[in-house]
DNA sequence: TCTTGACTCTATTCTAAGTATAGACTTTAT
DNA sequence: ATAAAGTCTATACTTAGAATAGAGTCAAGA
């Protein structure tokens, strides 16, 4: 199938598929004698597990790892449960993060409504005082 | 005071500091002869608003907003008040999605321990698989 | 057969918010 | 006087793609 195909058939866009293929994520397909690239059930699989990865925000250079991995079946896996392991951390962190500053944002809203001129806006005097 | 004065005073780096300059986010400062920037106490107001609103994930181009207001005194405050909203909207769907990711991520965890084989991985072949 | 539209190709630029570096210049301390 | 620390500009790098330009290719209809 070419590229188009790929496409539809992954969720990736065309400009994705060959980025990852640039990155040396997705191996590199036959071309046809126009150079269109030409892709198989391989590819798609392997398309298939790099777009499950990114879904679950697994970074482009993990993800190469995993595939080395992939690639090494005798090994063991412990390193992809460490990889998934501190990925859940950042996850964590990351809630955390974000749950800290929506409860700041959520006090500043109620500092102030809409009905008042800059120059006594409560958000604003939040701002810039603290 | 010198920009390295700045950066410690304010908590910004000095090259972040040299960014928000040419961003057009902090203003000019005068120059000394040897074309040092000098900075007085209304830039480091300036460049503490900034980074009080950088802290609460503001993007730029909303700080930019955000000053323009401040210029603006009599203006209703309503667009104040309607970027903090959508932005807490937005920090709201965030902790959803990664909320989703996280448990995702810990049942995938718990598919898999690290004793086995790349071969054997619960975590791999969930990736691979679904 | 010609043409038109859809598809593909490479290469380049852009995004956000900084960080890092090179090479030159100035100031300060010893 | 010299060395260390500070500052200057300009440039490149980061992530994970998205967008575009300009050229080439393919299939269908007139």
């Amino acid at each position: 199938m070419k590229i188009g195909e790929l496409a539809k058939r992954s969720g990736c866009s065309i400009q994705t598929i060959r980025f990852y293929e640039r990155q040396g994520l997705l191996s590199k397909p036959k071309r046809t004698e126009a150079n269109y690239r030409s892709y198989g059930k391989a590819l798609l699989d392997e398309l298939i597990f790099i777009k499950q990865c990114r879904s679950l925000d697994i970074s482009i250079k993990e993800i190469e790892t995993l595939i080395y991995n992939k690639n090494n079946p005798e090994q063991s896996c412990s390193s992809v449960n460490k990889l998934i392991d501190e990925h859940i951390c950042q996850v964590n962190e990351k809630i955390k993060e974000l749950s800290s500053l929506k409860l700041t944002l959520e006090q500043m809203a109620q500092s102030c409504d809409a009905n008042k001129t800059i120059k006594e806006c409560g958000i604003l005097s939040e701002l810039t005082g603290s």
